[in-house]
DNA sequence: GTCTATAGGAAGATAGAC
DNA sequence: GTCTATCTTCCTATAGAC
């Protein structure tokens, strides 16, 4: 097989992990399904990783970060509050209806990480992330609109953060028979009344 | 050791499994480890149960009623709109922070649910019956009080099962090291103002 | 760096005596 | 119904040649 550097391969086999374990879920996700995914041996998995752990802890940054970035892209400042919201949510329910697998994958390799021992900090820098991806927004948006808040900011991101994470696993669950459109017209109404002073 | 009738030896095992599953994870929870907990061998567990999967089967929906009737008790109507989304919430908030290992299983038993082909409907069940205990009690505060909504029952009941269930796991991953009970005073404003028109 | 082959262990499930 | 002992399978990880 085609030799490769071993930061690469690393690269490589973290991503068809997080593929693997999307497809079949963490618990049925052996090393062996991974280094088929990648299309190398089970000895070139141990070569690049010390373990299955170490390949998790691999996985589980990566993914966060990779989410992270998806959460400050849909929720974006725009020109006004209401678009602001109404489009951050739109574009974040879009990418969560194209890819629930991989949704569902977070929530995954959360409860895995809260269960292993000396990985718990892996669990909160991922919540502690989404947190600050609605922090950095509400700080935004209190800079570049005239938006008064009612609540103080950590409690406002943390709260929002929570809400969506909520959400998003209640759709994994039940997916959308009910008017899930309705929901989220509530939910941007609302965040928008929270957010907002009344005049 | 002592004998037991079968429905019995069923339960004694469920709950021998949950207490297990709470302590030491859905993953790491075997058979073995299930038996011993019960002080049981392990041809009994096989006598009792035909796989490991049916006694999860058992698992799930015990542990899913049990919290229905948790939720329902927490959220039973009082004096006041407002003393009843404040001591409901307070109510069921004291449990997950008295038992936080049990409220996490239930996580990890909807994503074994969902990940297990056959096991999906009981991963729904679990999210429609938290909803309907939600839904009742709207219910009942329309009749009771004078409570007018401004979105319907169904969105309304399923949008804050998802918060609840949101909150919940930012709980259990983070913690309180933010001031919570900002939180928890947020949500309770903010439910009161969904639920009740402006007068 | 990559390969084949295998060590070593733990899991779910069964056999058959009592 | 309950027990001890065992079968079978599949996993993580390693050894050693190339």
């Amino acid at each position: 097989m085609a030799r490769m550097p071993l930061a690469e391969r690393r690269r490589q086999l973290t991503e068809a992990a997080i593929k693997a374990m999307a497809r079949d879920g963490v618990a049925k996700t052996t090393t062996r399904s991974i280094a088929a995914e990648a299309d190398v041996s089970l000895s070139v998995f141990h070569y690049c990783f010390d373990s299955k752990q170490a390949l998790i802890e691999s996985v589980i940054t990566t993914i966060t970060d990779h989410y992270v970035t998806l959460v400050k892209e849909a929720l974006r400042p725009r020109a006004t509050l209401e678009e602001t919201v109404r489009a951050g949510f739109q574009a974040y329910w879009d990418h969560v209806r194209a890819h629930p697998d991989e949704h569902m994958l977070t929530y995954e390799l959360t409860q895995y990480a809260l269960r292993q021992p000396g990985f718990e900090h892996l669990a909160r820098r991922q919540y502690e992330l989404y947190a600050d991806a609605y922090t950095e927004l509400i700080e935004q948006l209190r800079r570049d609109m005239d938006v008064r808040l009612r609540v103080p900011v950590p409690v406002l991101a943390r709260y929002l953060a929570a809400m969506t994470d909520g959400l998003t696993l209640n759709y994994l669950v039940l997916g959308d028979a009910t008017t899930w459109t309705d929901i989220l017209d509530t939910v941007t109404a609302h965040i928008a009344g929270l957010v907002q002073d009344d005049p």
